[in-house]
DNA sequence: CAGCTTCTTGACAGTCACTGCCGTTTGACA
DNA sequence: TGTCAAACGGCAGTGACTGTCAAGAAGCTG
């Protein structure tokens, strides 16, 4: 049950910061602001999150659903798993999680240093994708058409999210699809 | 005649730090070792780069090379003119540079923070490019086809990007070039 | 050449993220 | 209830960065 208690101080945190951060920005809030809105002391944040940026990011979304993709069956391709993985796994995310997950990541594209560690994990991806088609086509994650094929669908991906707001609707899943709907199909322009 | 001097001191501060950052680290050396070795203050190392991370970042190269890109051709397609621009650019690097340009890729990729800050450069970029396929095609840059093909081909640029120490040669714009070829022909796999 | 101005620099103090240590408290468990 | 490890707060220290101020160097003017 001591569980539970870390649980629920790193939530705390999370909720204060996050808080703040809309409040007064991300530049202006210090840690030692968030560690007494959560009623801990400095020390105490930092063993929860080892950076002020991981409150923000930690947890964010996972770059993408790794055990989704395996479930897909064999025969369709890459894109096609992929598309498919992400709805299924979007789907079923609540209404008012979804909100958060947007605030969040406007928070994120707003301020450089998370837009850029944002970017970093997207990156990471690359090679985590690349890895999971390299299974599927029996070919190796360094073969360069699938390292090409990996860089192309993430790229789309990070177009995706970075246009999100400016779209109607602003909603990356959504976006996301249709890139890779028109991925698959041919670049034609 | 000042800027002789000004352009002089920034260079001699990047020599510096480069040299410190290979043989002791990036996160092993201080900027107070940096200034001392480039015979400045420390508050002159800020006068000429806003933060550490500028020094190594800062002319590492353009995201790509714009005006090379305006002058191909109007019947090119997006890609052939970015794959013509591309190549006509880097054709003309001398050896000397492009060896010091594939070092510090190496240190950028090597350091998290440096990678992250990389990679908001290849993100921006893609807002860029997207204006500039705009500009060639009549589409506008939010245009979800214009975006996607934007976010495609810089996705493509940084797969090459990362993988370009493991392969042989190990040549980003090689790489890059290989990753556009494959785009342009579709995906297959 | 003398005087004025402007640019550049170094010194200093201060903020804040983050690290490491140490003594105390707290919760689990015998 | 006593014991032990995990969790905590406090504190000192480092290092990146900011803002300010006064001294020195470089350029221009009369």
């Amino acid at each position: 049950m001591r569980e539970r208690k870390k649980a629920r101080t790193r939530a705390a945190i999370q909720e204060q910061a996050l808080r703040l951060f809309r409040e007064q920005g991300y530049g202006n809030t210090t840690v030692e602001q968030i560690a007494a809105a959560a009623e801990i002391s400095p020390s105490t944040f930092f063993r929860y999150f080892p950076t002020k940026e991981a409150v923000v990011l930690d947890d964010a979304f996972d770059p993408f659903p790794v055990e989704a993709f395996r479930a897909q069956p064999a025969s369709a391709s890459p894109i096609q798993a992929l598309r498919h993985a992400m709805r299924s796994t979007f789907a079923q995310l609540p209404a008012e999680e979804a909100a958060a997950q947007r605030e969040r990541d406007a928070l994120i594209r707003s301020v450089p240093e998370l837009r850029a560690r944002m970017l970093d994990r997207f990156g990471r991806s690359i090679q985590l994708l690349a890895e999971l088609v390299a299974e599927r086509t029996g070919r190796r994650a360094d073969d360069s058409a699938v390292r090409t094929l990996a860089g192309a669908v993430i790229g789309v991906g990070i177009a995706a999210w970075f246009s999100a707001p400016d779209q109607s609707p602003p909603d990356f899943v959504a976006a996301l699809d249709e890139g890779l709907a028109q991925l698959e199909s041919g670049l034609r322009l």
